[in-house]
DNA sequence: CGACTCCTTGACAGCGTTCAACAGTAGTGG
DNA sequence: CCACTACTGTTGAACGCTGTCAAGGAGTCG
C-alpha cells in the first residue's frame, strides 16, 4: 500500500463534500483505476466529478510534440474534474492504483441566479487562461513564448491591422517568464524573418505579416 | 491616445456585464489611474470589482527579492479583481493611463445555494493554486522549485514524519517545468546538505530534516 | 536470470541570463 | 531651440544554469 491519508486528521474522505457539490444528484459510485490509466482525456465531454479516495492522480496538458505540463496532483480527499464548460480542458491519469468516488455532473452550471453564473464564468475564464499559461511558462521556448504572446495580443488588441502594445519589454518578459533582452531578441528575429514589422518610431506598434508562422510557433 | 478597442466589434464596453456581476448592488462609478499607479495590492481587502473602459492593467505576484510574474494583462472590456476570499491574491497596476468602471463587491459569495458556493470555492482553490504555480514556473530556480514541491507535498502527504511520493521523477519534473535529471540533482543536493534523507531502498520515501531551510528556499 | 523501469551521476552543449555599451525617444527647463 | 536627463529598446559578449546524451546501479517482476 503506497497511499496515505491527509496529515490533518481526516480519517477517510467522506462523500459528503462530493454530495454537496453535485447538489441534488447524489448518484455516487466508486471506481478503481490501475497505474497509468486515463480517467478522462482533454476535450472529452464532462460526465462526472471525481473525488480521490485512495491513490494519486496527475492532470496535465500536452504540446503537439509531447512536452507535458502537469497542472496539479490530486491526492486523497481532493475533488477534481470540475469544469464549467462541457469538455475537459486537460487529461487526468491515475499515477498509482487509485480509487475514486464519482458523481454525475447534473448541470452544476445553469439554473442559478444569472449573477452567480456570470461570476462562475468569469472565474473559469481566468482559470482557463492560467492553465494554458502554465503550459507556456513550464514548457515553451523563448521564441514560442513570444509568438504565443503576439497571437494573444493580436486577438485582443489589434485594430485596423495594427497592434499597439501598451506594455514595455519588461512587462512582456515578466509575463512570459523571460528577461527583457530575450524578448527583444525574439522580436528582432521575427522582424528579420519578415514575420512582423515595427511601425512608427517606437517599437510598440507591430504589424503581423505572417500569422500562420506565428500560429505554428505557438504550437 | 494609446488605447484601442477590441477587435470583435464591441463598440464600447458596456457596464451591463459589470452590473450583472455585481448583482443587485449596481453602485457604479468611473475612476482614472495614471501610468504605474497601483489599483489594488496583494493581500488588501477586496472592495470593488473592476472593468477596464480604456487603457491597460497588469496583475502580478512578487517574490521577496523582487522577481515578478505577471499573471495577466487586462484590456478594455475585461473585468478583473473578482475574488472569492476577502483579500486580493495579487497586485494590479495601470500600465498606461487607464479608466475603469467599478462596482462595489456586495458579497458575491455567500447567500447562494450551498452547492453553488462549494463549486465556487473549489474552482477558486484551483485558480489560487494555478496562480502561485505560475510564479513558480516563470520565476523560480530549479532548487527553489523542488523545495516548493517538497513543502507542498509535506503539507498534503506527510504522515508520521515520512513523505511517500506516489509519483516518479518525471512527473515531478513535468510539474515543475524541469527535466527529471535536474529534479534528481536538486534532491541529491538537498540530501548532501542534510535537508532531507531517503528512507528505504527506493527514493520515494523522504524525511524532511530541515523544514526551515526548505521554507526559505521556497521564498 | 533477463528484461524492464526508475533513479543517479558525469560530461558536455546550448539556451537564456547577465553585464555592458549604445542609440532613439520623450519630457523638462533654460 | 537646445541641453540635460530619464526611460526604453537593441545588440554584443561571456557566463552559467539547465538540458541533453550517455552510462551504470538498484529494485521489481516474470
Amino acid at each position: 500500500m503506497l497511499v496515505r491519508m491527509h496529515k490533518d486528521a481526516r480519517e477517510r474522505p467522506s462523500s459528503r463534500e462530493l454530495d454537496a457539490l453535485a447538489g441534488e444528484s447524489v448518484f455516487c459510485s466508486e471506481f478503481k483505476y490501475r497505474p497509468g490509466t486515463e480517467i478522462f482525456g482533454e476535450a472529452e465531454p464532462v460526465e462526472y466529478i471525481y473525488q480521490v479516495i485512495d491513490g494519486a492522480v496527475r492532470s496535465y496538458k500536452l504540446l503537439s510534440d509531447g512536452r507535458r505540463q502537469i497542472n496539479a496532483f490530486h491526492l486523497p480527499g481532493d475533488i477534481f474534474g470540475v469544469e464549467n464548460g462541457n469538455v475537459h480542458r486537460f487529461t487526468a491519469e491515475a499515477i498509482i492504483e487509485t480509487t475514486t468516488r464519482l458523481a454525475r455532473r447534473q448541470r452544476i452550471f445553469g439554473g442559478r441566479a444569472p449573477a452567480t453564473n456570470n461570476v462562475l464564468k468569469l472565474i473559469t475564464r481566468n482559470l482557463q487562461h492560467a492553465e494554458s499559461h502554465m503550459l507556456l511558462l513550464g514548457r515553451k521556448t523563448s521564441l514560442e513564448k513570444v509568438a504565443a504572446f503576439l497571437v494573444e495580443m493580436d486577438r485582443r488588441l489589434t485594430a485596423a491591422g495594427v497592434m499597439i502594445l501598451p506594455m514595455n519589454r519588461r512587462d512582456i518578459a515578466d509575463y512570459l517568464g523571460l528577461t527583457l533582452e530575450t524578448v527583444s531578441r525574439a522580436l528582432s528575429l521575427l522582424k528579420d524573418q519578415w514575420t512582423l514589422t515595427f511601425l512608427g518610431q517606437t517599437q510598440r506598434q507591430i504589424e503581423l505579416l505572417d500569422r500562420r508562422k506565428l500560429a505554428e510557433l505557438d504550437s
